[in-house]
RNA sequence: GGGAUCUUAGCUCAGCUGGGAGAGCAUCUGCCUUACAAGCAGAGGGUCACAGGUUCGAGCCCUGUAGGUCCCACCA
């Protein structure tokens, strides 16, 4: 035991000592031991470019606090961690970067790029990681990957090629969803729909006569948002059960500026209702007109170029960019007289969710994943509870994706990441799609090959990550033993690109889930609600808030009333108030160490010799408890039980609550006041020993700390270690559990009563403007008397009020036993009716309503008991449940009705 | 357009399957009291958005209304 703690708890250098210790004992590591249980979580990889944020720290805490809290249970508890390539992000951040020094990736060439990137990587990829152990992560460091590290190569180059062998990979030329910044196809999962102020250019086409002509007097109006893209229009469109364009049946209209006719055709897809209920299509730029397109045999003209600017079929606009040249078309058309109107219309435009460039649809040749078949049992294992998703409401989300899934558009034309497994042969262009470059062409024997350029979506390998992390595609004994995971946690604006992708890729890959239960969180906003960003500057820094208040106080924060998958605020307020509670935790300990060192002078000088008082087994202990002991440690024990339930059920800030209202208030407002005459050497009462106070407090703190530590890992650590050295660390010791044993049967009311007096006393002081000394409250335990004693005599124990500055008031004894109170004071000077000090009037008020609400719990146990149905459906336990209560109201109610006509 | 979710104290939010309205912060009062002023003792403050309904009993369940947030789809 240490001498001198200090008088307010500072985390500063305690964390990362205590986090060196862990790590040099190794306690995060494990191993596959088949005489444990396993327990996994899989880290959700950070990204290399990424910097510890509010929401890494509240994710990882979680996680954490899981993984914890099963080692402590004896689980072999596996925290997996990684890191992730972040194709797009970290290639952007690296172009940046390069454009500081004047060179452009082209320049480096894709060799040089590459290396760049992986110095990158090297340089801040272990930043995050560090960052981590800051927050006291209890991750296997040992095994740590990165999702392109060798064993994740293997593994996205095996799914490759084996679902491109099994069909569920193709290439195939689609619209897709085109960066014209970032200079790459993007998944649907990754597009923003952002509401923007546009026009609505209503125009006009010509009809074309019977010479092939454009008529001059007969026009299809129609209106449309983009006007550029009339340059690659070959059709517009009506529906076939529209009466007022019947007469255009296989007619054809003229396609001003190009100067080409193109057909009319009819198609279902156009909403009559819709403006003029005509539609210009524009197969090769439009999703919608690209399927209008294919079911009427339309040629897709492309007019873009890869950097959105206009290409050769433009004509003479090319060359320009696409918004230039929607403002020349606009003229060219008002020109010509076949502007219509322009109207001022606001509609969501799709933009890249990176960089925010409004994306261009275009036709490209991509490679795809085919979904249908793919995300049956991923939709399977969420309906029939295979994988639970927490909280419950996003299973709805979850099937609104999968409801409506689209093949999904893997490659990328990046430059980081996984290269595509195809290659084509030079001469005859055959696609070979194989884990290693073929020495030889199977259609023309061929020997030169080139490598598909493009990469792959960095949710590819994601989507492998609970697998692949553990070994596979190798059939390892850690993947065996280790998988399918436990607990998936993680945001839910990444269940799309990645939760779902994970699910059914565990299914395709190991025919197993990759997780039971994923736990959803929020997003952690500032305290205006905003989200965090860098481009507001309203970021708060996880790394600041843990150098000023600790890594205890922010997870504590970050844990404490917040429901799973809600947003929350972040207040300074509120980690000033954890930070707070540690140095209270602090501060009980350092009085209770304080007390055991004193004793163990005392017994010192005393020539005492055996083992202190509190070292001894609850059973020798037992019979010098007294009520105040054996109160708290009921209360203890039904802690465990509730925290223990609520953290089996995910309710992480519930069972952190009552941990911190159970030390903050029960254990050291209540126990340490009350316990404290016997502390300070006064007269023993009968069997309620110091030493049992002295047992009580330790051992009641150490349980407590226990349950906290998955929470507050650091101080719990600091102070069990302190408090008892031959311990070598509570991150290894075993969880409490609820133990009959120790469920006294205590009467809360009684403790109430006390509690009442005790309040009583004070309040008088309050009131008389005098220091509500907690000398007040300090009494000890008496079993002789009788609760109703007090009621029947109608008074309350009291000291001088009058002279009470000079007088110490104290209760030399009061007491309570299992079933009843009673107060004594020799010297008392003055008596109160206890009726004046609780008021009778709200007694009265508090007890009429405690009757009607025992009325209706009456009514209810009742009407059950009385009802056929239940009584034969019901189960005997819940029957019996009843029963007990029926009696117990029952019971109260009578006490309640005594009081009543006592008081009226 | 479809869906989810929220509306509880001055602020931010808990409140699990219906059974005594809670926490933190803020406010007010009194206290440096030998673990802790980052503390202690106390006080005030709520028509649980609104309107109906089910129930002995509703913050919780049902219907509707209003307002906010988010997700998905997207009509040119």
């Amino acid at each position: 035991m240490s001498k001198e703690l200090a008088k307010t708890y500072d985390p500063k250098g305690i964390e990362d000592r205590l986090y060196q210790k862990w790590l040099d004992k190794k306690y995060f590591h494990a191993e596959v031991d088949k005489t444990k249980k396993p327990f996994t979580i899989v880290i959700p990889p950070p990204n290399i470019t990424g910097q510890l944020h509010m929401g890494h720290a509240l994710d990882n805490t979680m996680q954490d606090i899981l993984i914890r809290y099963k080692r402590m249970q004896g689980y072999n508890a596996l925290w997996q961690p990684g890191t992730d390539h972040a194709s797009i992000a970290t290639e952007v951040k690296i172009i940046e970067k390069l454009k500081e020094e004047g060179i452009n990736k082209e320049d480096l060439g894709r060799e040089g790029f590459l290396e760049r990137a992986w110095a990158w990587k090297k340089e801040y990829g272990g930043r995050i990681i560090s960052q981590l152990k800051k927050l006291g992560s209890s991750c296997d460091w040992d095994r740590e990957r990165f999702t392109m590290d060798e064993g994740c190569n293997k593994a996205v180059t095996e799914v490759f090629c084996k679902m491109h062998e099994k069909g569920w990979i193709y290439k195939g030329s689609r619209i897709i969803n085109w960066c014209p910044v970032c200079n790459t196809s993007i998944s649907d999962a990754e597009v923003e729909y952002e509401e923007q102020a546009g026009h609505f250019w209503h125009i006009k086409y010509p009809l074309v006569d019977e010479n092939g002509q454009p008529s001059k007097t007969e026009f299809l109006e129609f209106a449309t948002t983009r006007p550029e893209t009339m340059l690659g229009d070959t059709a517009v469109a009506v529906n076939p059960k529209d009466e007022r364009y019947t007469y255009l049946k296989g007619r054809q209209v003229w396609l001003p500026i190009v100067n080409k006719p193109i057909p009319v055709v009819e198609d279902e897809y156009v909403d009559m209702e819709f403006g003029t209920g005509v539609v210009k299509i524009t197969p090769a730029h439009d999703p919608n007109d690209f399927e209008v397109g294919k079911r009427h045999n339309l040629p897709e003209i492309n007019i873009m170029n890869d950097d959105a600017t206009i290409n050769a079929n433009g004509g003479k606009y090319e060359g320009l960019d696409r918004y230039e040249a929607r403002k020349q078309i606009v003229a060219e058309l008002e020109k010509e007289g076949l502007l219509v109107r322009i109207e001022d219309y606001s509609h969501n435009v799709g933009t890249h969710d990176r960089c925010k460039t409004t994306i261009e649809p275009l036709i490209k040749k991509q490679w795809f994943v085919r979904m249908d078949e793919l995300i049956k049992p991923a939709v399977e294992a969420v309906k029939n509870g295979d994988i639970k998703l927490i909280p419950e409401r996003m299973e709805k989300t979850y099937f609104n994706w999968t409801d409506n899934i689209r093949d999904w558009c893997i490659s990328r034309q990046l430059w980081w990441g996984h290269r595509i497994p195809a290659y084509y042969c030079d001469k005859c262009g055959e696609v070979i799609v194989a884990k290693e470059e073929p020495s030889v062409c199977p259609k023309c024997g061929e020997t030169h090959f080139t490598q598909d350029p493009d990469t792959l979506d960095t949710w590819f390998s994601s989507a492998l990550w609970p697998f692949s992390t553990l070994g596979w595609p190798e059939m390892t004994e850690d993947l065996k033993y280790f998988y399918p995971t436990d607990v998936l946690v993680t945001g839910y604006d990444i269940i799309f690109f990645w939760v779902i992708r994970m699910i059914f890729s565990g299914f395709e890959q190991m025919g197993e889930k990759p997780f039971k239960t994923v736990l959803f969180h929020g997003l952690v906003r500032d305290s205006q609600g905003r989200k965090m960003s860098k481009s507001l500057g309203n970021g708060i820094d996880p790394l600041e808030i843990i150098d000023q208040y600790g890594a205890d106080a922010l997870r504590l924060t970050l844990i404490t009333g917040n429901a799973p998958g809600n947003d929350m605020r972040f207040y300074y307020e509120r980690v000033e108030a954890s930070r707070n509670f540690a140095n209270k935790v602090w501060n009980a300990s350092r009085f209770i160490m304080m007390n055991m060192e004193n004793a163990l002078e005392e017994a010192k000088a005393q020539g005492k010799t055996g083992k202190p008082g509190w070292e001894v087994s609850f059973e020798e202990i037992k019979e010098e408890l007294g009520p105040v002991d054996r109160w708290i440690i009921s209360k203890l024990n039904t802690l465990i039980q509730d925290v223990t339930d609520n953290m089996e059920h995910f309710e992480l800030g519930i069972a952190v609550q009552k941990v911190y209202d159970f030390i903050w208030d029960e254990f050291c407002d209540w126990y340490i006041e009350m316990v404290k005459p016997r502390l300070y050497g006064k007269e023993e009462d009968g069997r309620a020993s110091r030493d049992a106070a002295l047992w009580t407090l330790k051992n009641v703190l150490i349980d407590a700390l226990k349950l906290l530590h998955p929470y507050m890992p650091f101080i719990t650590e600091e102070i069990f270690c302190t408090i008892q050295s031959e311990e070598e660390s509570i991150m290894i010791s075993k969880w409490p559990e609820f133990t009959q044993d120790r469920n006294f049967a205590i009467a809360e009311n009684a403790i109430e009563l006390i509690k009442e007096a005790v309040r009583g006393i004070r309040n008088v002081r309050t009131q008389m403007n005098v220091a509500p000394s907690r000398k007040a409250a300090v009494f000890v335990v008496s079993e002789k008397a009788d609760v109703r004693q007090i009621f029947e005599e109608g008074k309350l124990f009291f000291a001088s009020l009058a002279g009470a500055s000079e007088v110490t008031i104290q209760a030399d004894k009061a007491g309570i036993a299992d079933d009843a109170v009673s107060v004594v004071i020799p010297n008392a000077t003055l008596y109160i009716p206890f009726a004046e000090l609780v008021d009778i009037k709200q007694e009265i008020e508090r007890l009429e309503k405690e009757q009607k609400r025992l009325e209706g719990e009456l009514a209810r146990v009742n009407g059950m008991l009385n009802n056929e149905r239940f009584m034969s459906k019901a189960p005997e336990a819940k029957v019996a449940e009843e029963r007990a209560k029926l009696e117990k109201y029952t019971q109260m109610m009578e006490q309640v009705k005594e009081r009543l006509t006592q008081l009226r």
